[in-house]
DNA sequence: TTTATTTACGCAATCGATTTCGTTATATTT
DNA sequence: AAATATAACGAAATCGATTGCGTAAATAAA
């Protein structure tokens, strides 16, 4: 490619001018003359000059850029957020680099990798199912890497964090069930590592407890690919399908494992919600559309990526190191529709 | 932030070597003798030295960074493109920006003139539905900006293209529901500025034609915001559905188009396929979900992201200016599902 | 032994923009 | 009129890496 851009330079030699003069002239430095100052802008706008972002990278050592690490970006939630990060970070005239884990340990360490060589000045990142080990991030945040834990959130971190009130989405997600009449209440859960596994199982147990229902383990599927392929949530539920006392709901505790829920009981023909209740965690717009209508936990996925890019924008503009972390916890939407309701 | 990196300058200091052997010895280069080769490499490697991509793109006129204007990301077809050229463009070490329209034509030149500020290597553009003028593309292209159009084309433009064959895509929807026994089909398109409409368009006509069914302008409703409200679609299909001879089949011809269409006929409480039959382009995963599943037609949309991909970086790393374009039309494929047959 | 050639490296320019430090006029103050 | 201040600009260093050119030392050829 050739798409040689104007640069200080040509403006310089056009006017007979030093290229410092014009610099200054552009940036409106007290020292140029009002004159020369109209001669510097006039002529940078008829030429359509654009100051030259890498050298200004180079220079300042910053590169306006932000990495973001997600699982999956063909998926409602996460194209949500990013939409979120997008609409924060173009505003303020950074660039976004995105990378997916596809819930691959590997991948997620080779996206960080990736990011840190691309000198940006922050990442933004929800860990993969896989990771349990987080030296890739760690030790990138201990050199002075910039980083807002957001979602899945990484707990030895101190930095930013930003996530929904997991514990109460599930909670509430629970309790509606009891109140709807289900009593042997089965949760499906991605990888045991992740934080908000961890919530949200927290919360779907508080609810049994809250009214007197024992925890029973054979209700709990952990699928350890985040439910990454159907055949997962598959084989979970088939399992589930066979338990004694015979399960007559299931919480889903993730958007992935929702979807696949949905298959299933589409697939084998389980009358929802008859046969058994359904509640999940998802930000498919889609649910509303289904017979029944899926009744769901809605994460506002598109305020968390603002918030999260707002506070790594904070913090990469932040002239002293940020020392005071905000810990911020977004809320969750109960929308209870036809699936978690049974008819009179 | 602080992060400081190790630069080529800290290696030459610590060796006593100055930074022309240094960089040469990173490089492999017959000038530098094998000892200290060896010597730069070892401690190159002991303290993780990463050349700064700023200052190579500085040199080299390269930023190693392609572009992507689409009219939105939280949407299938567009994620699962952006998850093709993502796959492609990282394994050969291209960062990738993202943009969206929103479908609106202003939006879409503030994004390509970011993107130009940024400079980036090239760029992959699906135009807004609002676009009808292309000058803000076109300058860029004729000022040597590399440039590949994709899915909603470009039709001036001199470059590689890449896109689906839309007319038989729509063909192969309106003779199905042809055979299926509808006869007033209606059709949804999104603006009339856009390829794909005049395509998909077409295909229909002519599938009409082939079956000597005549066409009727009133079963045309052209959606000039691209269905990005709901409100659009259902006025849309308020008016349609009041036509005489009434319809009794509805083509959508986009993925935004059928999501509504979809949700009109639930709020609705239209009988599918009975009252009438419903098939539509969309790359969402679920529509095989609803009741009745949904038929339709499915773009390769992560090939085409790959496709178009390789064509830019192609295209940027091509020593001489490429003047021989290809003109890539990928196969739709039809997924007949229970929206489109009548039971018997 | 003198000259020619290699080997192995350093100096300095370059990419585009900013910025420190001078420097030259002109203006103001004694 | 001499001294000082100010306005308006230029030269050069800087950011990190690459590379053309120059050169000292070692080796080979004459």
């Amino acid at each position: 490619m050739k798409f040689e851009a104007v640069t200080i330079k040509d403006i310089a030699k056009a006017l007979g001018l030093s290229t410092s003069t014009v610099s200054r002239a552009l940036r409106d430095s007290y020292e140029i003359s009002e004159e020369t100052k109209q001669l510097v802008l006039n002529y940078a706008k008829e030429i359509n000059y654009r100051p030259n972002p890498i050298a200004l990278s180079l220079k300042e050592k910053k590169s306006r850029t932000i990495g973001v690490v997600v699982s999956e970006i063909a998926n409602s939630f996460f194209s949500q957020i990013i939409n979120g990060i997008e609409s924060i970070a173009h505003n303020k005239g950074y660039n976004v680099i995105i990378t997916q884990s596809l819930e691959s340990y590997e991948r997620e360490v080779a996206n960080m990798q990736f990011l840190s060589s691309r000198s940006i000045d922050g990442c933004l990142v929800s860990v993969s199912v896989e990771t349990n080990n987080y030296d890739h991030i760690l030790d990138l945040h201990k050199r002075g890497f910039n980083i807002v834990s957001f979602d899945r959130i990484i707990d030895p971190i101190e930095t930013h964090k930003v996530k929904v009130d997991n514990f109460k989405g599930a909670y509430d997600a629970t309790e509606h069930l009891i109140n709807s009449g289900y009593k042997n209440i089965a949760i499906l859960v991605s990888g045991a590592s992740l934080s908000i596994t961890k919530e949200r199982l927290a919360g779907y147990q508080k609810a049994l407890d809250d009214h007197n229902i024992p925890f029973n383990d054979k209700y709990l599927k952990v699928c350890s690919h985040a439910g990454m392929t159907y055949e997962e949530v598959e084989q979970a539920m088939n399992e589930l399908m066979t338990m004694k006392p015979k399960l007559d709901a299931v919480f889903s505790a993730s958007d992935k494992l929702t979807t696949s829920l949905v298959k299933y009981c589409k697939l084998k023909k389980i009358n929802i919600p008859e046969t058994i209740g359904v509640i999940g965690f998802s930000n498919v717009d889609f649910m509303e559309l289904l017979t029944p209508a899926l009744s769901v936990v809605r994460q506002p996925a598109f305020e968390m990526g603002r918030t999260a890019t707002e506070l790594l924008l904070k913090m990469i503009e932040s002239k002293r190191p940020v020392t005071d972390f905000e810990n911020i916890i977004l809320h969750t939407q109960l929308i209870v529709r036809d699936s978690s309701v049974k008819k009179k």
